[in-house]
DNA sequence: ACAAAAGTGTTGAGAGTACACCCATGC
DNA sequence: GCATGGGTGTACTCTCAACACTTTTGT
């Protein structure tokens, strides 16, 4: 009974610039030495894999504190050329301030690039982000998950960029805000946002936005 | 670098008797000896996943030509007690004349199970099971999935109870085949069913439902 | 005063829901 | 003729989509 080598992987998303950026790192060595590929791993002995997944991405990127979610399990024979190695990969969620994508222990690049405009990418990280920005349409469409891309206060049109960032496609403005503001979720919090034009008003997810959410789908 | 072992599990669910059922093996030795499991088992050098699936599936039940998808992969250390090993569990589903259950090659017994009614499970299958139920749900709320639940001719009838065994709730007659009909899915297929009460139309999932199916979720 | 972004209502179409009776066959 | 399951229509509600102008601030 032979055993595979056993990774993680994480296809890290970020909002900026009205792109929706995902996170790679330049490899260090062979096999693709040099190219750009995901944050990831070797599991370690016992170690639970959602836990590896954030140590690898801590340890590569410096990010902590970001959502995580298993995205999809890959398996195929030749997906690495080292010989037999699975590979689980996890899709995750990271806030506009978290920058602080350092140069890891490793001394590697690491570097944020526009899901539109991706490098060429080692082993079958391609795949694995275009299943990922796949799920997060869906997962954002009907779920809380935008708020995990967003500061923890954000405007109305902060919002709805987000929303249209994530799923390519232009929202109205009046339906966008009606719906937003009629779904419960969201609270004032008194502060405006100043600037360019007319200030906004900021809100935040209100703290029993989760329990809202569920008790709307359990009942209709 | 030490590696886990690796194992895939199946959760296949079939409709008889207006139950949703598990298909479980009773396990022939250590550890659980005894105990009813999921079937399952340790992936073979260089094997796809899904493969090894279809394999321990094929070898414990003698079932073939089932629909598949994977699930979640498990990689709790504990969950097994023979030392470090991940699973990788799929989700299955079969026709209601998939009673084809023989005793496998290991003499192994075989037996579904009513989902509202498990036996004491091995390892962390009551979980595997409880989160494939789930996902059921969800994937026959709003895609094809029943239908792989279904024998390929069925009534309006059979597959509204096949809705409400799998959702466990009622819904309306008039509604729902005025929903079924107009979805453009389905075909007659001229023969009816004959037996108690009056004779139904008999129906097929139309070759073209795939199509129709993306059709719909790409313009509303 | 003007540029720039925030904010605001109404209408029409389609989908979902609730609800009760007649029809065709086998026995 | 009766038991059994098959088949049918309408009215109400709610959600979604389309659509354009006024308000508040900074410069």
């Amino acid at each position: 009974m032979q055993a595979p080598a056993v990774t993680v992987d994480v296809v890290l998303f970020k909002l900026t610039e009205r792109r929706l950026q995902v996170l790679f790192v330049r490899r260090g060595r062979p096999p693709f030495e040099g190219m750009w590929a995901l944050p990831g791993g070797f599991v370690e002995a016992n170690e639970p894999l959602e836990v590896a997944a954030r140590r690898e991405l801590e340890e590569e990127t410096g990010l902590r504190e970001v959502y995580l979610e298993q995205l999809h399990t890959f398996g195929d024979p030749g997906r690495d050329p080292r010989g037999w190695v699975i590979s689980i990969a996890y899709l995750g969620l990271a806030r506009p301030s978290s920058n602080a994508a350092r140069a890891g222990d490793d001394a590697m690049d690491v570097a944020w690039f526009p899901v539109t405009a991706l490098p060429a990418l080692a082993f079958d990280h391609a795949r694995m982000v275009a299943l990922a920005q796949q799920r997060l349409q869906r997962r954002v469409r009907d779920g809380l998950l935008i708020f995990y891309l967003l500061p923890p206060c954000f405007t109305l049109s902060e919002l709805q960029t987000a929303y249209e960032t994530v799923l390519g496609e232009p929202l109205d403005k009046r339906n966008f805000r009606r719906k937003a503001l009629r779904s419960g979720l969201l609270c004032e919090t008194g502060e405006l946002r100043t600037g360019e034009g007319r200030p906004a008003k900021r809100y935040t997810l209100c703290p029993d936005a989760e329990t809202v959410w569920l008790r709307r789908l359990g009942l209709g």
